[in-house]
DNA sequence: TACGGTTTGTTCAAATTTGAACCAGCCGCT
DNA sequence: AGCGGCTGGTTCAAATTTGAACAAACCGTA
């Protein structure tokens, strides 16, 4: 299983880099960038909290956590949705799209160097392929109560 | 950036499966098996607290935490380095191998459905090579006060 | 041998993350 | 309309992780 190791290896290691710069940059987390950027490419720059914390894969209290400093330092709003009274939208502020604008170039610049940088063309290609197919596959099966090794649904 | 979204995406929920399928068949954390897994390839399964560290990818503080974590539950040992007066070594102990023989084949067989098992063997060997390279490129070079986006020294 | 600079591991406070418990609001069925 | 089950978000306690501060021990040099 080299390459479990080596992978393992490297994206622990990639994440602690992304996250040094990120800091250093904007005082921002990692999983604050993620929420900014999803909800940046979100229509209305806004999206409900469960599929927001689907997409960021993180549990529905880390995100409650997140958003809440997010909204303490102005870059996100909460507002209740329209067609659901118990739903809130996370809704990105105007400043939360100019921090995200600010920050962007570095994070991605370290995402390049880091990682994308060592792919060959095709080599970039088939990964994402097959990345996509690894979401996809853990996307929607997720057993209930589940020391299950096989897929549940495939 | 859509192969880095997708990345993202698949090792978070890769991460979140082993997380689940190891808490369910051990009680251990991911850091932990990490931790039993470094210890146990290590000549005379033992290893000091700062090269563990550095092969496990965590802080010096978080090394000791799970090291404690482990020691309490018995599955491994702390032994002072004969060497190095101050130094410690984190030992496998017996029950830590079997514990670790145990649970090795459910973390393997996730490991290897989730995300080995979408590779081909060509992809799978460039897959390798290049995260060796990423691991490698990120290994040395830890700029102090970093902003830095280049390696630091290759 | 004594000294200054490094390295080693731990302790500490603070930040983050998770799952369980919980309430409020939605939806299908009667 | 009213009931029962489910979903959406938050709150809570507990576990984990990190960086800074610290004490002990190492090393090269005088």
């Amino acid at each position: 299983m080299d390459a479990w190791l080596a992978y393992l290896t490297a994206s622990h290691l990639l994440e602690r880099r992304i996250e040094e710069q990120l800091k250093a940059d904007s005082g921002l987390t990692h999983s604050q960038y993620e929420i900014l950027t999803r909800l940046s490419s979100a229509p209305g720059q806004r999206m409900r909290m469960t599929e927001l914390a689907r997409l960021v894969v993180v549990s529905k209290s880390g995100l409650t956590y997140q958003v809440g400093q997010l909204e303490k330092i102005g870059l996100v709003e909460r507002v209740s949705c329209p067609s659901d009274e118990r739903g809130v939208m996370a809704v990105l502020t105007g400043e939360g799209l100019r921090c995200l604008e600010k920050t962007a170039p570095g994070h991605l610049a370290v995402v390049r160097a880091f990682l994308i940088d060592h792919f060959g063309p095709d080599e970039l290609t088939s990964m994402t392929r097959i990345m996509r197919k690894v979401a996809s596959a853990m996307g929607a099966a997720v057993p209930p109560s589940g020391t299950s090794v096989g897929p549940g649904e495939g």
